[in-house]
DNA sequence: TCTATGACTCCGG
DNA sequence: CCCGGAGCCATAG
């Protein structure tokens, strides 16, 4: 079956779930999805997802609330700037109160 | 076909 | 939390 083909489309859904000031990590959506060991390729697809201006990509990060794919947006600190605009701090490229912006898929 | 890579995560110390 | 090592799997060359 092509579950593969909707492990992007499921992605993509799902980051545009992601509530307004709030944030997740990659392999929440993964675990979410039922592909808890493919942390990796939700980053993959977010890569992909980039081309699709309604997928705010900038509010997945990593576990430890660090912003790893600063780097793949067009200016250096544009993801910052980004979720800064929605309320959520960062210090050195780490969101702070992790705890208290992370959002769960299944909320 | 095989190897290297990566917007990750878990585990033990 | 930090560090090193291992697992994971789709894509690119």
């Amino acid at each position: 079956m092509d579950k593969n083909a909707h492990f992007f489309e499921r992605v993509y859904a799902v980051a545009r779930k992601i509530p307004y000031g709030k944030v997740t990590s990659y392999g929440a959506i993964a675990k979410f999805l039922g592909v808890a060991k493919s942390a990796r390729m939700v980053g993959w697809a977010m890569n992909k997802t980039h081309k699709d201006e309604t997928i705010p990509a900038h509010r997945v990060v990593n576990r430890k609330g660090l912003l790893t794919g600063k780097h793949h947006f067009d200016g250096t600190n544009l993801m910052q700037q980004l979720l800064e605009s929605e309320g959520i701090i960062i210090k050195n490229n780490q969101i702070l109160k992790f705890d208290e912006v992370f959002w769960h898929p299944n909320s």
